[in-house]
DNA sequence: CACTTTTCCCAAAACGTTTTGGAAAAAGGA
DNA sequence: TCCTTTTTCCAAAACGTTTTGGGAAAAGTG
């Protein structure tokens, strides 16, 4: 009687699958109803000290965690919480989106939830992989990037009342929970330091239009100038398609310089860094020295590289966590407007940003 | 009694929330019983063609979507796979991580599974995540990828007879299921290519060791040496640090030209292909021209720089989705031991693998 | 001591499926 | 017609938890 629920946890090479006990049998152990267990793993007040201790003793000893398929039943929760991914926006180009996902991913771990990936080719994949997550009971909440202007989801989870965070922000009146990058202050700030170091045609190669993150940061670029005393120069504004770099941000840098009058220093999101290093080389200007080059994003290469890149640094890491957190209060109930965070972003001075030659 | 189900998929703006519909109310809408309901659903033969048809029509119409929790517990599967990712190893450096995953999250759709993603960062909450997951019940099959030489989350799946596929091999006796990329004839097949334009003084730049892929890519190195008859010159092989990149590769290939007698040619991880260049441009060497070039995996990279890198292609995503094919059929309780599959890698010539000159 | 309150525990229900083990009705066979 | 077989359906059990709603024993109160 004792042997069939040995479990034992020493002995090695044999048994190892029989090691899952489950509540029936834990209680049966402990000569315990298996409510008394649940509460006194529960920390319920209702159970004395003594037995809490028994039983908290012999979980540990049999190794028993509840199942959590059967709890999440009971509960009436997935504890579980939805993330879908495109490959076609180089999503992965570096380790930026990979910090947001270890913040999101430490975070949903610490609260026992589970993060649930789908990978979508295009905008239709990726509603559709939504949609089954949401639709077929799959999570509790979701969790949006690379959020467009106009983003048929937000629309989508807000007609339905269900719970979700972005890590973004779109155009859409009715309030919701979000994280953002303040990518105009970003903007703004590095465009009046480079105004303040004598340079007076300042480009910007902004991010691809559709999606809301550029907005801001043209924002921030022009309230830049204008805080400056800089005029706007519409041939200084480039926009880049991130599926095709090649054809973008290279072409870009080089007519850019076509200019009579060419820009000095350039403000662009450093995933394009490889694109404009090499326009600029072709045109034998010297990335730092001959021209001031600001990115967004902290990716390697900026550290790497030599001259190393100057940089405005967003806290991915911090905002996925923060995402999960909001998620996590608006799946219990909370008012989702409540939860609308806009994070400062960090500006890194490297080499490549010194005053025009 | 006809309102309260109503569950009307048409009008919008309320009554959303309440459209999920469970079996108990489809079954007494049907005015059958749920046991009925759900076999009819589930296309067994003891029910009559006429209400099968009645109840999936009836059931598309209410949209009606089993409650995948309670199945699980039914079953007795968490219909749910998983993976752990380390956003040390340069894992999302580019497209063809995001290509494998593509292609195991489709399929895994596809059989009406999930995959839930940890992220670890390091060795240590790599395996505590595995663990996590295996032992808390919280997936039926786990996916392993960048596999090291020995690798302790191998033994440990293997100890506890719990199903797995790796992407990959690793050293041990015991079967396993397993899909490789043949980088052992990849690396072969470009250096015989390499020594049939000419070139005697080729280099390896090979991945980090410790794990697995850079003894096969070695190997082919070696035999494509051999088959060519020229002799391995240890000095032309080095090793490259994935975690930095901007102390190994890029120092490396300063090194190799040091050489009295240095190389016409590189193989090498195209990972690290922006440190070769970078090395290459401060000795005055034109890629493709003065060095042929051959990378591992054909990044974005590969295809837009000009002169445009020839490489070897793994294909990824049909990878991935062996992968999750093949562990679904070890959870199905298939001997593992059958699954192991080495797949060919392709040779994209492009402009990078000229004769010498 | 008799009564109330507190402490500690538990049986039963519930979560939403699928599976088991029939049973009634219909059809077929003699 | 009577018996057997097939067809079609269903009630009840099961999956492993947590929650509900007590209830018995112990402790406190007058």
């Amino acid at each position: 009687m004792f042997l069939e629920q040995s479990g034992n946890r020493i002995g090695f090479g044999e048994g190892f699958k029989s090691m899952t006990i489950n509540l029936k049998q834990l209680s049966k152990l402990l000569k315990l109803s298996p409510t008394t267990v649940s509460r006194a793993l529960a920390d319920y007040p209702d159970v004395s000290a003594k037995t809490r201790a028994r039983v908290k003793q012999m979980a540990i000893q049999q190794g028993y965690q509840p199942n959590p398929v059967a709890r999440r039943l009971q509960k009436g929760k997935t504890e579980t919480i939805g993330i879908v991914i495109t490959p076609e926006q180089n999503y992965f180009s570096d380790t930026f989106f990979i910090d947001l996902l270890s913040g999101i991913s430490n975070q949903i771990t610490r609260a026992g939830y589970e993060l649930i990936l789908g990978v979508a080719s295009d905008e239709e994949h990726e509603m559709q992989s939504m949609r089954r997550m949401v639709e077929g009971k799959r999570v509790d909440g979701m969790i949006l990037t690379l959020i467009r202007e106009q983003d048929p989801r937000v629309g989508y989870l807000l007609d339905r009342d269900f719970p979700f965070v972005l890590y973004g922000r779109t155009r859409e009146t009715r309030p919701y929970a979000f994280v953002d990058m303040d990518g105009k202050l970003a903007f703004e700030k590095a465009c009046t330091y480079l105004a303040g170091l004598g340079h007076r045609r300042i480009a910007l190669l902004n991010g691809e239009p559709g999606f809301m993150f550029p907005v801001g940061c043209r924002e921030g670029y022009e309230s830049g100038l204008f805080l400056s005393g800089l005029e706007l120069d519409p041939d200084l504004i480039r926009e880049w398609k991130h599926k095709d770099p090649s054809q973008s941000s290279y072409r870009w840098t080089l007519e850019l310089f076509k200019n009579d009058n060419p820009p000095t220093a350039i403000l662009f999101q450093t995933e394009a860094v490889n694109c404009i290093f090499k326009g600029l080389d072709e045109l034998d200007l010297q990335p730092g020295k001959d021209v001031a080059l600001i990115g967004y994003d902290d990716l390697e290469i900026a550290r790497i590289h030599r001259p190393s890149l100057s940089v405005l640094r967003p806290q991915a890491r911090e905002a996925g966590q923060r995402v999960v957190n909001i998620l996590l209060e608006v799946i219990n109930g909370e008012d989702p407007g409540k939860f609308q965070e806009i994070h400062q972003v960090e500006m890194v001075i490297r080499e490549t940003s010194l005053p025009p030659s």
